[in-house]
RNA sequence: GCGGCUAUAGUAUAACGGUUAAUGCAUCGGUUUGUGGUACCGAUAAUUCGGGUUCGAUUCCCGGUAGCCGCCCCA
C-alpha cells in the first residue's frame, strides 16, 4: 500500500493553495530550531538570575505615543520602520520595536511602590519594518537587562559584566570577542562648539559611527567637512569611563576597552555606552549593545528615574554561537527518552497506556502509532535519537512481559513493567 | 526606502532555445510477513508567479514576489 504525503490529486492543484512560506523576514521554528531557540533563551535567563536580575514582560502591543514621545527624529523612525496601524477604537498602536520604552514605563508607572535599584530582565520578541538580511529580521528576540535607580559607575560596571558573563556561560572564551565602551557624556565635553557647530553634531556622531567602515582617508575627507578650520578632534578617555573598566579588571574581565567610535543610534542614552563585537571577522554586527539613559523615565512626569540596560538579540546570538561552534550536539535532539513501537494499530492502546504509565514516573516517551513496519520504526527511533523502545506485539500482550532495549548498547531486559522501570531511568 | 546578484523536487546541486529535466541526501515501499543505524532494488517528488519574443521558453526580455549582498537605518 502506497502512503503520500498529500495525494497526488492535491499536489497537482498546488498552485490554487496558499504558499508553505512564512511571512517576509520572520521565522518559524522548526522543532530542531525551537530548541536552539529555548537553549539560548533558558542560557539567558539562568545568567541573568544569577546576578540577581528579575523577569518581568509587557505586550507586544504599545501606543504608538510611546515611542514618538522621544523627539522628532524618532517620528520619522516610528512611521517608516515599525508595524504601526489604528485600532478599531481609532487608537494608533504600534507593535513595540524595542523594549526600552515599555520597561521604563513600567518601571514609572509603579515608581512609589517599587524599591530601588532594580535589576529587571526580560525576553521579548521585537518587531520592525525592514528590508531584512543577514542579522536583521523583521521579528527578532532580545535578552533586554536593566538596572534602575542606581547611577554610581559600579551599575555600569555590573551590567557590562552581566552581559560578559551571558557570552562565557554559551562556552565562549574571552579572546573570541571585545567589549567597547564610550560615554556620551565624554563626546560631549570634548567636541565643543568651537570645534563643530552644535547642528552638525549628529552628522559627526553618525560619521564617527561609520569609522570603521569605511577608509581612513575617506573619514578625514568627511570629517574636514564637518570640523571648523584649523581645529582637529581628539577625543581621550575620561575617569568615568576608566573607573568602568577599571572595574571591570578588577572582576577579572580583560577584553574591555575604551572605543570613542562608539555612539549608538539612539538619542535617549546620556552617558556610557557599550557595544560588543565578535572579532572572528564573520559577523562584523554588534553582537549586543547598550548605555545609560538618566532621563527616560521623565517622560512619565515626576522625578526621572537613572537607567542603564542592554539588549542583545538572538539571530547575532545564534549566528555567533555557529560561527565558534558553540552550540552542543545534544541540544538538537528532541526525541524523547523512549519509544513504545505497537507491531500493527491492533496494539496501539496498550502500548498507549504502557507509555501513560512511565510518563507517570517523569520520563519523556512517546508512541509510533504509525503503520510502517517494525524494523522501520526502531531505525527511526534510533536516528531521531531516543534512548529506549519497547516494542509491542501480540506476544506482549497476552503475557504481560515487556521487553526494554537500550539503542545505545544494544543491550535488552524482559519482566513486567513495573520491574523495568529502573532501565529507563538512564541518562 | 535605494542599488546589485539570484530563484530547478522536502533539501543540496546538474543540464538544455526542441525527445522522458539528471544526481546525492531525505521520505515511502521491498530484499528481511516481530527488532535499528550498513548494503542493494524500486517509488513519490521540481523549472517562483504574471506577461512578452519565438514554430517552440525551464533557458532570452520585462514586471511581480522571495532570498542574498551593499547603502540608508539600526531599537
Amino acid at each position: 500500500m502506497h502512503y503520500y504525503p498529500l495525494s497526488p490529486t492535491i499536489l497537482l492543484m498546488t498552485e490554487k493553495y496558499l504558499s508553505t512560506d512564512s511571512y517576509k523576514g520572520v521565522r518559524d521554528f522548526y522543532p530542531e530550531d525551537m530548541a536552539i531557540q529555548r537553549y539560548i533563551f533558558s542560557t539567558w535567563a539562568k545568567t541573568a538570575e544569577r546576578y540577581g536580575f528579575e523577569r518581568y514582560d509587557a505586550s507586544i502591543l504599545e501606543p504608538s505615543a510611546l515611542y514618538k514621545a522621544k523627539g522628532a527624529e524618532n517620528e520619522e523612525m516610528v512611521n517608516e520602520q515599525t508595524y504601526t496601524f489604528i485600532d478599531r477604537g481609532d487608537r494608533e498602536v504600534t507593535l513595540r520595536p524595542e523594549m526600552t520604552p515599555s520597561v521604563a514605563r513600567m518601571v514609572a508607572g509603579q515608581r512609589h511602590e517599587l524599591s530601588f535599584p532594580l535589576r529587571w530582565y526580560s525576553i521579548p520578541n521585537l518587531f520592525r519594518y525592514e528590508r531584512p538580511q543577514r542579522g536583521r529580521l523583521r521579528e527578532h528576540c532580545q535578552l533586554n537587562c536593566d538596572i534602575f535607580g542606581a547611577s554610581h559607575y559600579t551599575a555600569d560596571v555590573e551590567l557590562i559584566s552581566l552581559a560578559y558573563q551571558t557570552l562565557i556561560d554559551f562556552g565562549a572564551k574571552p579572546d573570541m570577542f571585545e567589549i567597547r565602551v564610550n560615554s556620551r557624556k565624554l563626546m560631549q565635553e570634548q567636541i565643543s562648539d568651537k570645534l563643530i557647530s552644535p547642528d552638525l553634531l549628529p552628522d559627526y556622531l553618525r560619521l564617527v559611527d561609520k569609522k570603521a567602515k569605511i577608509s581612513n582617508d575617506e573619514f578625514i575627507k568627511e570629517e574636514k567637512k564637518l570640523i571648523k578650520d584649523g581645529a582637529s578632534v581628539a577625543i581621550v578617555i575620561n575617569d568615568k569611563v576608566s573607573q568602568v573598566l577599571q572595574g571591570l579588571i578588577s572582576l577579572g574581565i580583560q577584553n574591555a576597552k575604551f572605543d570613542s567610535t562608539i555612539t549608538r543610534g539612539f538619542n535617549y542614552y546620556t552617558d556610557t555606552v557599550f557595544e560588543v563585537f565578535d572579532v572572528s571577522g564573520e559577523n562584523n554586527r554588534a553582537m549586543l549593545g547598550g548605555g545609560r539613559y538618566d532621563n527616560l523615565t521623565e517622560m512619565f512626569g515626576g522625578e526621572a528615574i537613572s537607567g542603564i540596560g542592554f539588549g542583545m538579540g538572538d539571530v547575532t546570538m545564534r549566528d555567533f554561537l555557529e560561527t565558534h561552534k558553540l552550540i552542543p550536539e545534544y541540544i538538537r535532539s528532541t526525541a524523547p527518552h523512549v519509544i513504545v513501537i505497537p507491531m500493527t494499530e491492533e496494539e496501539n492502546m496498550p502500548a498507549e497506556l504502557i507509555a501513560q504509565h512511565i510518563r507517570k514516573a517523569g520520563i519523556t516517551v512517546s508512541t509510533d502509532i504509525g503503520i510502517r513496519k517494525v524494523g522501520k520504526k526502531i531505525g527511526d527511533a534510533s536516528t531521531r535519537g531516543a534512548r529506549f523502545i519497547i516494542v509491542i506485539g501480540e506476544n506482549e500482550v497476552s503475557s504481560k512481559q515487556l521487553t526494554i532495549k537500550n539503542l545505545l548498547s544494544g543491550e535488552e531486559h524482559t519482566g513486567e513493567l513495573g520491574s523495568l522501570m529502573n532501565y529507563l531511568d538512564v541518562k
